[in-house]
RNA sequence: GGACCUGUAGCCUAGCCUGGAUAAGGCGACAGCCUUCUAUCCAUUUUUGGAAGAGAGCUGUAGACCGGGGGUUCGAAUCCCCUCAGGUCCGCCA
C-alpha cells in the first residue's frame, strides 16, 4: 500500500469509524482510488449510490487528495497529479537499478533444471531454466538471499540405455571424431537404443544387467559411465553458459541414491511407516488420497522418493533455508505432494518450507516431445535458429552494421524472444511452442519490450539537455503521462506480488502494459521540442520508463539494449 | 477406478488466490493515422494509386452471454457443489 492509498483510507476511517478497503477504478479518468459503498448499505439502511453521494459531500479534501466524486455506488478519489508524479519520478530517478528492490535476509534455495545425463537439454529444460532463472532474480529483488542448486540425475536405467547403445554400436567413436557437441553425441545413442529395442526387446534386460553391474562397481561399466557422463556434462556447461545459468552447489544422484534409508528406518521405528507382507517399507497415505507408497524395496534398496527425502534434509543441513523451491514440471505434482506429506509425517522442521514450483509441458505444433523418438527441439538448436532469424531481421534494418555488432544484437534479441515467450503465460499451463509465432518480432514479445528501451535511450541521447529531477512536475498533465506515472509507481508492488505468488508472468504482463502505454505517449507527444521546461519534464519521464523497463527485463534475465 | 490441473472472441493469452463499474491484451481481419520514397503533373497545390516503414510506431471497428448447470451474495470469470471436455499422474522406474 502506498502513502496515497493510506491517506484515502485514513480519511474514510475517520468518517466511517471502521476499516474499509479500496479498489481501482476501471479507467484512470474515473479516479485513482475507488470505494465501493455496497458494504455500508446494510448497516446504514440506505442505497449505496445515496451513501456515495452523501460521503462525497461530507468528506473534506486535504493533503494530496485533489477531489472526491461519487459515481453511482462508487466514491472516487483523485490525487494531486503533480505530487504523485513528483514523488514517483524523483524516487525512480534516485534509486535507478534499485527501484523495485527491497532488502531482507530470508534464505531461499531454488533447485533447477535437474537434467538427465543421457541426452541434451531440450525445450522443456529451456522453459525450466527461463522460469528458474527469472524466479531467482525476482525472489532476490523481493529481499531474499537466493541460492541456486542443481540435482543431476546421472544414474539409473535410462543412463544405461545410452551407455549400452554406445557400447554396442559406438565403435569407439567420440564427440571430437564425429565433430558433435558432446551431449548431443550421448543423446544420439539414447535414440539409437529406442530404435534397436523395437527390433530386439531383449535389450531392456541387457540394460538392466548393466545397471546392476554399475551398482556393483564393475570397472568397465563405471569407466564407460564416467566417460559418457563427462560428455554430457561438458555439453550442458555450454548450454548453461548460453542461458547464463550458474549453481552454488550441485548434487549428484549417483552419490545420494543409496541414502535416505536411515530416515525411512527411523520412521519405521517410530511407527510412522510400516512393513508390508513382502518386507518392503511403505507409507500409508490412503487418508491423504495418495494410496500406499513404497519407500524401501523388499531387498532394502531405496526408491526415487526416498532419495528426495534425503536430499531435502541435505539441502536444509547445507543451507538452513527459509524456503526451498523445486522447479519441476507438473508431471511430478503427485511425487511432490507425497514427498512433502512424508516430510511432514516425519516431523521435519522444514516440511512446510518446501514448495513445488510446477510448470506445464511445452508441446510442439507437431505433437508431444519425445526424446526417445527424436521429436524434440534441443535447446542449442533452438537458440541457433533464433539467432539466425534475428540476424536476418537486424541486417534488413541496418545495412552497414559490423559483423561483431550484428552478432551481439542478434544474440540479445534471440534470447529475449525465447525467454519472454516462455515466461509470459502462467507457468502452470501447458503451452504450445509454435516456432513461427515465437520468432515473430511483433506483438507481445521480448523484442517489443527491448525496442521500447532502445527507443528511450535514443530519445535521451538525441536530447541536448541533461536529465535531472529538478523539473516542474505540474507540466506532466496529459492523460497519457499520468497513466505512465501511475504505472511506474506500481512496479515495486508488481515485483512483490510476483515473488509472493511465484509468477514471473506478472512481470512480463506489466512490462507489456507499460511499453504499450509508453508507445502511446511517445506517439502522441513530442519529447524534444522548443518548450525546454516541458522537454525536461518529459525527458525525466522517459528516463524513468527506461529505468523501470531495464529493471523489469533484468528480473526476466533479459538484457536491455541501448540500440537495436 | 482414484487424484490433481486446465477450459475466457477464429487463434494465443491476462484477470481467478484477495468477488465490485463497460471482461483486458496480442495474432489474424477490416478501416484509418503519421513519416519517407516512388508513379501520375511543365511547376505548385490537391487528389488518387503503389512500395517501404520512424531503430521492430499508433488509433479505431468487428469479434466472448468467461465450457454447461445449480448455489452463496446487494453483486460471480473470480467462492461452493454438480457436470462435460482436454491434459497429467497414480511403478518395489527416475
Amino acid at each position: 500500500m502506498d502513502k496515497y492509498e493510506k491517506e484515502v483510507l485514513d480519511l474514510l476511517k475517520k468518517e466511517l469509524k471502521k476499516e474499509v478497503s479500496l479498489s481501482r477504478p476501471p479507467d484512470s479518468a474515473m479516479g485513482d482510488y475507488a470505494f465501493p459503498c455496497f458494504v455500508l448499505a446494510k448497516d446504514m439502511k440506505k442505497a449505496p449510490n445515496v451513501i456515495a453521494e452523501e460521503l462525497a459531500g461530507k468528506l473534506k479534501v486535504s493533503g494530496n487528495i485533489e477531489r472526491i466524486e461519487s459515481k453511482g455506488p462508487y466514491l472516487n478519489f483523485f490525487m494531486k497529479k503533480g505530487s504523485v508524479a513528483s514523488d514517483a519520478l524523483k524516487k525512480i530517478f534516485k534509486d535507478g537499478a534499485e527501484f523495485g528492490r527491497v532488502s531482507g535476509k530470508k534464505k531461499v534455495v531454488i533447485e533447477y533444471p535437474g537434467p538427465n545425463t543421457n541426452k541434451p537439454l531440450h525445450l522443456g529444460h529451456v522453459r525450466n531454466m527461463a522460469l528458474g532463472y527469472s524466479m531467482s532474480r525476482i525472489l532476490s529483488a523481493a529481499g531474499n538471499n537466493v541460492i541456486t542448486v542443481n540435482i543431476n540425475n546421472d544414474r539409473g536405467i535410462h543412463i544405461c540405455k545410452s551407455m549400452l547403445a554406445y557400447k554396442k554400436w559406438g565403435k569407439n567413436d567420440s564427440p571430437e571424431k564425429s565433430k558433435m557437441k558432446s551431449d548431443f553425441f550421448v543423446g544420439k545413442y539414447y535414440v539409437k537404443f529406442a530404435e534397436e529395442l523395437k527390433k530386439n526387446p531383449d535389450l531392456e534386460n541387457e540394460a538392466l544387467e548393466m545397471l546392476e553391474k554399475w551398482e556393483q562397481g564393475d570397472k568397465e561399466v563405471v569407466a564407460l559411465w564416467k566417460k559418457m557422463n563427462k560428455w554430457a556434462f561438458d555439453g550442458f556447461k555450454k548450454t548453461y553458459k548460453t542461458f547464463d545459468v550458474k549453481f552454488e552447489k550441485e548434487y549428484f544422484e549417483s552419490e545420494t541414491y543409496k541414502k535416505g534409508k536411515d530416515i525411512v528406518m527411523d520412521g519405521l521405528k517410530k511407527g510412522i511407516f510400516e512393513k508390508d507382507e513382502d518386507g518392503a517399507v511403505v507409507a500409508d497415505l490412503e487418508k491423504e488420497g495418495f494410496g500406499k507408497k513404497v519407500l524401501l524395496r523388499a531387498n532394502g534398496t531405496t526408491v526415487y522418493v526416498t532419495q528426495d527425502l534425503f536430499l531435502a534434509k541435505q539441502k536444509f543441513d547445507d543451507f538452513k533455508y527459509d524456503k526451498s523451491i523445486y522447479v519441476v514440471a507438473t508431471e511430478q505434482n503427485y511425487h511432490f505432494k507425497v514427498l512433502f506429506t512424508l516430510l511432514k509425517k516425519l516431523n521435519f522442521p522444514f516440511a512446510d518450507k518446501c514448495h513445488h514450483f510446477a510448470y506445464g509441458m511445452v508441446n510442439l505444433t507437431t505433437g508431444k516431445m519425445k526424446s526417445r523418438e527424436g521429436t524434440v527441439v534441443d535447446a542449442d538448436n533452438l537458440v541457433d535458429e533464433m539467432v539466425a532469424i534475428a540476424k536476418e531481421e537486424t541486417k534488413k534494418r541496418h545495412k552497414d552494421i559490423s559483423e561483431k555488432e550484428l552478432d551481439k544484437r542478434a544474440k540479445q534479441i534471440a534470447m529475449a524472444a525465447i525467454r519472454f515467450y516462455l515466461l509470459k503465460s502462467d507457468s502452470i499451463k501447458d503451452i504450445l511452442f509454435d516456432p513461427k509465432e515465437s520468432i515473430s518480432f511483433e506483438g507481445e514479445t521480448g523484442p517489443y519490450v527491448q525496442y521500447v528501451h532502445a527507443r528511450c535511450c535514443s530519445v535521451l541521447k538525441k536530447a541536448k539537455l541533461e536529465v535531472d529531477a529538478k523539473v516542474d512536475f505540474e507540466l506532466l498533465k496529459e492523460k497519457q503521462e499520468q497513466e505512465l506515472v501511475s504505472m511506474l509507481n506500481e512496479f515495486p508492488s508488481v515485483v512483490a506480488n510476483s515473488a509472493k505468488n511465484y509468477k514471473p508472468s506478472l512481470i512480463t504482463r506489466y512490462l507489456l502494459d507499460l511499453c504499450q502505454s509508453f508507445n502511446n505517449f511517445y506517439h502522441c507527444f513530442p519529447v524534444i521540442q522548443d518548450d525546454k521546461k516541458l522537454e525536461k519534464a518529459r525527458l525525466l519521464l522517459v528516463d524513468c520508463v527506461r529505468s523501470v523497463v531495464e529493471n523489469g527485463l533484468d528480473l526476466l534475465g533479459i538484457e536491455a539494449p541501448r540500440t537495436m
